[in-house]
RNA sequence: GCCGACUUGGCGCAAUUGGCAGCGCACCGUACUUGUAAUACGGGGGUUAGGGGUUCAAGUCCCCUAGUCGGCUCCA
């Protein structure tokens, strides 16, 4: 028996040649190991001179490969079921799993249950998974009755494989069978890359199917749609439910239904699909978040401009919109031509467009003048509402709708301003997404892709460019993260994306260079030499959209918005009728400062005026009885249900106001 | 746009194999006036998303349209 030496966990040790990992890791919660870089399942016998490490299962490798598995036995599962379904891909994503099938009868929720006994009665049995090398001819007759996996063999190790890549890597192509410890029998096989756990039953009970959708093969949708499970898997059903209950956080959280809960906007049905009216309430937070956008702009050195919603098609012809963006935009509206008795035109023909973007009236206001350096940079900003005809399936909530206000600017530099007016733009959006209550970003950067055709203008300017706002990003001190060939065609940007209060990011901002328009509409400015020199051109969105901001900061603070946005600030509450004069008193002082308050003088009792307003999150509940009144005080009470009683009313006033003043949250 | 599910008073939901459209909240009225999350009683409100079909009978079954939701694709 020959010695073979191995590093195990960082430690040298001495084996017995054909040891594997079983032996090497007796911890349960090993589920596989780490050799020489490579994940391999516990089952691979390592060589002399391996390193190895155990894989955890709660690691984020471990994770994937108990997920990858669960998909595998849910594939078993619907096999077992329909023997018919053909199998697509199966692999890990984030929290969970999905497999996909082309089956005649697309997945009912009913039978989700279903599935979920018949893979509770696979886990049971404790099936081993069994690595085996095939090679590509004979792994195509042995799965002749799967075509999908067949055309992932003959993409095998090619870029083409995209998802399928948990399938057939670059290296030597696997099947897992699946064996019954009983008999040792094969019960069931997929092509597969591995690893995988050793049995199972190792899944455990901390996984659910969460959904049936369809998805089209590898992704494309001139594909066939194949039928898609989700499902999500943990190492123990505590984790699981973990997830369950971030899953209903998140659903509490959801700005459609804290919209029609606090009568914010709505979606008539008979206006149109993504189109939203903002009712009193959420008229009140627009108004209040554009007004200080508003002051904060006119403080940076940006100029107002208006621009109409509709133009003739000639300018989306000259900006190229039509030409590349016509099937997102809503169709014409159509003026047809006059023709005279002698069939001689007496009125041309037009077309006009509703604007999905603003870009194109700025430029024609830079253009009403020719333009001297001295007037650079310019800044231009509009609250301008564009309309773009989204696919129905695509519409959600305020997030993404068909008519929607950008807080648009466009600034027009000199290239020797770009980096300065580049990094104050970034520092003027930080600071203001930071004044809405969002602190936590991470910037992406969107290059160009090498080599793409699609890319418009001069590589020399893009280089510079590209340059430019990787310099700005990396100054700025957030993480940044690339974005390759994630470019417009028209020049590269940086994207600022923040973490809400439960970690999901959302793209807030984009700064992106256009090398396009400038050229296509011919701008220029004369230099101080008196030649006429290409100003460079930066789109900045602030919000992205009103619309969808307004959605992100609804579920960011779970409707509990800081007083300064709260529709209703403050809301009095009598202990009884007799001290309602008294808040009405104290509820004037606070109007004549600006504040949003009401008296709830209704014949509800306390407390359910205590519990309606609290429901309605306001910031504030202002109570008052007889020890309130004799003593000159006022008691409040916040939404989280604390109370702080006796308050002087000067002191109750200025913490108000100030809680306002200062943007913060209570 | 594609696939699937769903649509019942303002909101949230019920209604057995096709057999009298109901409940809670909200709303309106009356009484009550209370110290920190639902006072009591009474009342009004629906052509079951819209249209067509099957049937003695349709919220329920079938078809079309619209909308919503979950995915896929897309997102200037």
């Amino acid at each position: 028996m020959s010695v073979i030496k191995v590093t195990v966990d960082g430690a040298s040790r001495e084996l017995e040649s054909g040891s594997d990992g079983f032996g090497l890791f007796t911890d349960k919660t090993i589920v596989a190991q780490r050799v020489n870089g490579e994940l391999r399942d516990l089952a691979h016998k390592l060589q002399d001179g391996d390193v190895t490490e155990g894989v955890a299962i709660s690691s984020p490798d471990g994770l994937n490969i108990l997920r990858h598995s669960a998909a595998h036995v849910l594939a078993q599962a619907v096999q077992s079921i329909n023997p018919e379904a053909k199998l697509g891909i199966g692999p890990p994503i984030t929290d969970g799993f999905y497999y996909d099938f082309d089956v005649e009868t697309p997945f009912a929720p009913e039978d989700l249950k279903a599935l979920e006994k018949a893979m509770d009665r696979i886990i049971r049995q404790g099936q081993r998974f069994i690595r085996r090398v095939t090679n590509d001819g004979d792994a195509t007759v042995e799965l002749s009755n799967e075509p999908y996996k067949i055309e992932l063999i003959g993409l095998k190790g090619s870029d083409a494989v995209g998802e399928g890549s948990a399938e057939v890597g670059a290296g030597e192509l696997t099947i897992y069978d699946n064996v019954d410890p009983q008999t040792g029998n094969v019960v069931w096989k997929d092509l597969c890359r591995g690893p995988h756990l050793p049995n199972t039953r190792m899944i455990g009970n901390g996984y659910a199917l969460t959904r049936s959708a369809a998805a089209y093969w590898r992704g494309n949708e001139n594909n066939k749609q194949l039928q898609r499970i989700y499902g999500t898997a943990w190492p123990t059903k505590d984790e699981l439910r973990a997830h369950q209950e971030r899953l209903e956080e998140a659903a509490r959280r959801d700005h459609r239904r804290l919209g029609a809960e606090l009568d914010l906007f709505s979606f008539p049905e008979e206006i149109g699909s993504g189109l939203a009216v903002f009712h009193p309430k959420g008229g009140i937070m627009r108004r209040v978040m554009e007004d200080y956008s508003r002051k904060r702009h006119e403080e940076s050195g940006y100029e107002f401009v208006y621009s109409p919603h509709i133009t003739k098609s000639n300018l989306f012809e000259q900006s190229g919109h039509l030409a590349w963006y016509a099937d997102g935009m809503f169709p014409p509206m159509v003026m047809d031509e006059e023709v005279d008795e002698n069939g001689v035109v007496r009125k041309q023909g037009q077309n006009y467009y509703l604007k999905p973007m603003n870009c194109p009236f700025h430029i024609l206001i830079f253009k009403s003048q020719a333009r001297s350096y001295r007037d650079l940079p310019l800044r231009m900003f509009e609250f301008g509402s564009v309309y773009r005809y989204e696919k129905s399936g695509v519409l959600h909530g305020l997030t993404r709708v068909r008519g929607m206000t950008q807080d648009d600017a466009h600034l027009f530099v000199t290239p020797d301003n770009m980096e300065e007016e580049l990094t104050k733009v970034l520092g003027f959006v930080l600071g203001l997404l930071r004044d809405y209550g969002l602190d936590d970003f991470y910037l992406e950067l969107s290059t160009k892709e090498e080599g793409n055709p699609k890319f418009v203008g001069d590589p020399a300017i893009w280089e510079t460019a590209t340059a430019t706002l990787q310099k700005v990003a990396t100054a700025s001190g957030l993480e940044l993260v690339p974005d390759p060939g994630g470019a417009a065609f028209y020049g590269p940007k940086i994207s600022v994306q923040a973490r809400d209060a439960i970690g999901r990011t959302w793209q807030m901002s984009t700064i992106q260079l256009d090398f396009n328009l400038p050229e296509r509409f011919d701008l220029e400015y004369t230099a101080p030499d008196g030649t006429k020199q290409r100003p460079v051109m930066i789109h900045r969105a602030l919000f992205g959209s009103i619309e969808r901001f307004f959605g992100v900061l609804t579920e960011h603070y779970a409707g509990h918005f800081p007083p300064w946005l709260a529709p209703v600030q403050v809301v009095g509450v009598p202990i009884a009728e007799a001290f309602s004069p008294y808040l009405h008193s104290i509820a004037d002082r606070l109007k004549a400062a600006g504040v949003r308050v009401t008296i709830d003088d209704s014949d509800d009792r306390m407390q359910k005026k205590i519990r309606n307003h609290t429901m309605a999150k306001v910031p504030f509940i202002l109570l008052a009885g007889g020890e309130d009144e004799a003593a000159g005080a006022v008691s409040f009470r916040f939404r989280d249900g604390h109370q702080e009683n006796g308050i002087p009313v000067d002191d109750a006033v200025a913490r108000i106001l100030k809680a306002i003043e200062d943007k913060v949250q209570v």
